[in-house]
DNA sequence: TCTCGACTTGGACGAAGTCCAAACTAGGTC
DNA sequence: GACCTAGTTTGGACTTCGTCCAAGTCGAGA
């Protein structure tokens, strides 16, 4: 966190207590969050935190490769503080959580890919979608879906 | 076409001329439209046509398997008509450019990853982002990013 | 401490998508 | 061909997610 911090301080990141909060939700979370999500958990820490900022702060985040954007259902996007190592999600369409899985061997390679259609890849983005071990348990129980927005280790 | 007008008359789909015309859309174009493009299109052919209507049946031939949906850029999902060969996705960052890639040994498979992790995978989501020819061609000149929805063919 | 430009705020706005009740119609039955 | 009914369509209201803007605030360098 305080590693973050002083990377952005670098980057002439002015410091302010909204962005400071919202880069410990994100950090501190370890999960993949909507900007509503980050903006509720920043709230309780800084109440008049307006939902721009946290927007504008997210952005910013991604710009500055901090924090990786994925768009999991087509609905709101989600804010992954995971950028270090190369990964994948798995996602349960019945219960909507989300883990995070590293990539391996034997994976989309983007350079290679690309450039037999001319293009210069630089992002890769492979999500799994199937149905986790709980939902399988609870088997032919109806279940109303809910957003676990993922609980996956970052 | 009237392959998959039979497919879903076989399914006790009732074939109205809005559907036919979704369908039409879907199947004509060959690329992947935004569901208010495939209003558009429809509307062309019949200019009464609501857009809950298209929705519907676009949500409708996505859950019969006839369509992809598709969430390039977390804005508008996107409609693939191409559900028959696996295939994954490259997205010109820059023009909005999307072209259908087959999927190649090598390419993860779906299965072995998820079991690995108690999941049961039924599909899986590759989308390359990066720069496509002409965008690299265009260089330093700045343009302004617009979508092409994708020419790909499906 | 002062200053200035970057940042934040709240509210308006826009795009994408869903919901609902009323009207319509495809297709089966007589 | 006429009738019937459940499934479909319509338009408009509504929700959600996200962006924009002008005015006010504040971090950090001088």
């Amino acid at each position: 966190m305080d590693d973050l911090l002083t990377r952005l301080r670098q980057r002439d990141w002015r410091l302010t207590s909204q962005r400071r909060v919202v880069a410990e939700v994100l950090v501190g979370e370890h999960v993949h969050l909507t900007a509503d999500e980050v903006h509720a958990r920043a709230a309780e820490l800084l109440p008049e935190i307006s939902r721009a900022t946290v927007y504008n702060t997210l952005g910013e985040l991604v710009s500055l490769g901090e924090v990786r954007e994925v768009t999991i259902d087509g609905r709101a996007k989600r804010y992954d503080p995971n950028v270090t190592g190369l990964h994948h999600h798995l996602v349960c369409t019945s219960c909507g959580l989300i883990l995070d899985i590293p990539a391996i061997a034997g994976d989309p390679s983007p350079l290679a890919r690309g450039s037999r259609f001319g293009f210069v890849v630089d992002a890769v983005d492979v999500t799994y979608r199937g149905t986790c071990p709980d939902c399988l348990a609870m088997d032919g129980e109806r279940r109303v879906p809910q957003a676990r927005g993922g609980s996956g280790r970052s």
